[in-house]
DNA sequence: TTACTTTTGTGATATTATTCACAATATATA
DNA sequence: TATATATTGTGAATAATATCACAAAAGTAA
């Protein structure tokens, strides 16, 4: 079975559009409708389908229900995911409150940071002190962390974390945080996307005004 | 010249990586040590150089300022780039209030919703009704806009925002958008995002289990 | 039932991206 | 100055990813 990252994040964009689609009323579905809801090529759908042995029905196509049921399970998504956000800056605690994850089976447990301004221990999602993080996490089997702290704190942060048991980041301070055999880590950085995104303007502009 | 996200991406972080090199006091730098920094191959670094004709000294490497200038302008980072937001929820006022930008030349100039309880003509970022976009765009010039509405209003928008002159739209609606000739969007889900990371956290459990 | 049409599933092929490997050359050293 | 060494720059080779194209199967219609 081969797979990679964008094999896998497909795979999510498939899940997010047969939601979509099966709240529209579908209940069957063809490869090329998925492949247009996701802006990929119809065989691109088929190709990763057939990865993980997904398979539909010729001229049948593919029933929705079972289509998202396997992709759940592929994703593991059959339980529940905890996860813990270091870093109780704006953006973190917009994370903390963002409603997008629950339907998507995550939960944000806990927020921790270093200002004890911050801390409240009696909130639904609790904001503690980045000491009682790995005790927190080996109690409550957290595998997930999202680091949303200054970059210049952000390695310390992680040092921090891989001791505790964490197996995956997703961070989010703009710099590149290296992972291990251990724990994955995966950067999401703003500036980059947005400096990316000014870029293919400019040609964009420039091809225009030719 | 052949170029791709992926490169563009790869140039924005090396640029990064640039930034903090020079704050520890280094001049001059090598393909290995940006390499390290972005955790590519040195090769890749200067072949992404060769692609944009940056070039070092043989033995000499690269020197840091001359690097940061000649990246920014590829990146069209040369002028102050005036971003408006659309969707004054959680993520969108983090965003909206985001120090990380500015050192980038990024600068969110206005935020657009449709709750009057959210307007703030007078703040410094002013909030405005949605119905200004259009007029604000035009008289400000405005290129680039980012979406943090709910995916239910997230198309909509993008049918504002495309007549009023947007060029490029960084969408976090979980909704994949779709630009077209005149416009580009960049989709950042963070649903995906955390998916992606638990299915890899979920692989490496299985693979350490054995 | 039979012929026709649509859609899947997947090897073969094409495209794109990355790494290799090494000549060219700038700097350092003796 | 001559020699040794480190590093770039880039074609060639390799690897990764996506598309093509078509046989096989399943539904539809006559």
């Amino acid at each position: 079975m081969k797979t990679n990252k964008l094999c896998i994040m497909r795979l999510s964009k498939y899940k997010s559009a047969l939601y979509r689609l099966k709240s529209l009323g579908f209940v069957r579905i063809f490869s090329d409708n998925l492949a247009d809801a996701v802006e990929v090529t119809s065989s691109q759908v088929r190709k990763d389908f057939s990865i993980f042995d997904i398979s539909g029905n010729k001229r049948g196509g593919y029933k929705i229900d079972e289509l998202i049921e396997k992709i759940n399970t592929i994703l593991g998504k059959d339980e529940l995911q905890k996860v813990v956000i270091i870093g109780v800056g704006k953006l973190g605690s917009a994370l903390m409150h963002y409603t997008g994850f629950e339907k998507e089976g995550i939960k944000i447990v806990a927020a921790f940071d270093i200002d004890a301004l911050k801390f409240k221990h009696k909130d639904k999602t609790p904001v503690l002190p980045l000491a009682e993080l790995p005790e927190f996490v080996r109690k409550n089997n957290i595998k997930i962390g999202i680091i949303t702290v200054p970059a210049t704190a952000a390695q310390q942060v992680v040092e921090i974390m891989l001791p505790a048991g964490i197996k995956g980041v997703l961070n989010f301070a703009p710099i590149q945080l290296r992972g291990n055999d251990d724990c994955q880590i995966n950067n999401v950085n703003l500036e980059v996307e947005l400096e990316n995104l000014i870029y293919f303007v400019n040609v964009l502009i420039k091809t225009k005004g030719k």
